[in-house]
DNA sequence: ATAAAATAAGACCGAACGGTCTTTTATGTA
DNA sequence: TACATAAAAGACCGTTCGGTCTTATTTTAT
């Protein structure tokens, strides 16, 4: 890899963290100068402007997220155990951000929404597919009959990945991991009840 | 009241939406000026500084929306109808906030989160007051027998919470009320396996 | 080793930023 | 109605913003 691939991506690297935490509007490019110790010039080799930066930054971010996620999903074998993966990788996930500041679906949805379009059209779009990943396995486990098929696969993705979000606001906010703990034990039980055919 | 205290309320009024919408680094006073009307002279006249502007919009913000709840939950007989209350607020809320952009909890932690402290905490304040309000009533609802006595109010507050600001995240992304609905539903039956006492 | 090409530096630009201060205008009261 | 006071205007300040462009330096390939 060339020079100028390998700092174009620390400058992504770097920038993921930097917009995670302090938002598009709130990071200036005197800030990405600081975190990557380059000049404007060297920075604006790279991009042609600070909308392009935040983009790939946060695709880069949205990029390691899924790595992570389907790296945890993979070993699995039945699909009950994937949703099992999923909800536990994000228990650890709240107190252990992958990205600095953490999860950049909420950050970027909230810093976006209003002031960026094409930034929230991108999370939009990227959210949608952590939302189709989750159906997917959903619906494989109805089809191969390890899962009740009198409720929506929209439905049950949504309702996770909502109360994992919010759980992950709640981290925020205090630091502890009592609200992810909370949600997750709710969302067990929302399964066992809603999804699972096999009531023990 | 005078005129000044007059306009200096309605700088707040318009000022909370600006803030809620575009965020405290992407809100500026020639944002203000122009939701307001007013030169920069008659903003500066009524706060020293932006950072005051910030955060007694926040406060307003919150403040209207204690009194929207309170006013949900005043009128209920039965603490378990004070919770289906805050539910069936939050499922119109969705769709119709308060104020223009959302909720001020959710879009006040990812934005002030890591840039300003005392809005920040500030919002942990508010925050922490609502999770108070809920905890109240499951409180009492248990000294009554009215609940299950073997799951901490915390836990359970939390957990609401969490569900309804994720849903309300997503709401932010995809603008129909789906992900509000799949949540309610699922801390609906949430609380009638672990809170409630009378399994129908 | 050298020349060409890629990369970084940093001076520079106009615009917008938050904030101050004096002047003008509107308000409330006697 | 006149006067004191409160409120708003808007010119002004230094700083920082995102972005451009020329110059210098470093890679890279020959």
């Amino acid at each position: 890899m060339s020079k100028g691939q390998s700092t174009k991506e620390m400058i992504i690297e770097k920038s993921a963290d930097l917009f995670n935490i302090r938002g598009y509007a709130g990071c200036s490019l005197s800030d990405i100068m600081a975190a990557t110790g380059l000049k404007k010039g060297g920075i604006y080799n790279h991009f042609s402007n600070k909308d392009e930066i935040a983009l790939e930054a946060f695709k880069y971010s949205m990029a390691l997220l899924e790595t992570k996620l389907t790296g945890v999903i993979a070993p699995m074998d039945t699909d009950k155990d994937r949703l099992i993966a999923i909800l536990e990788f994000y228990r650890q996930y709240a107190m252990n951000p992958v990205i600095e500041g953490g999860c950049p679906v909420l950050n970027t949805i909230v810093d976006a929404d209003g002031t960026n379009p094409k930034l929230i059209s991108l999370a939009r779009q990227k959210t949608q597919r952590l939302l189709k990943m989750l159906e997917f396995i959903i619906i494989r486990g109805q089809k191969q009959g390890e899962f009740r098929t009198d409720i929506e696969p929209r439905t049950v993705s949504l309702t996770i990945f909502s109360g994992i979000e919010g759980a992950l606001l709640l981290t925020k906010a205090f630091t502890d991991g009592k609200a992810i703990e909370a949600m997750i034990n709710c969302l067990y039980s929302y399964l066992e009840n809603k999804l699972y055919l096999s009531k023990s």
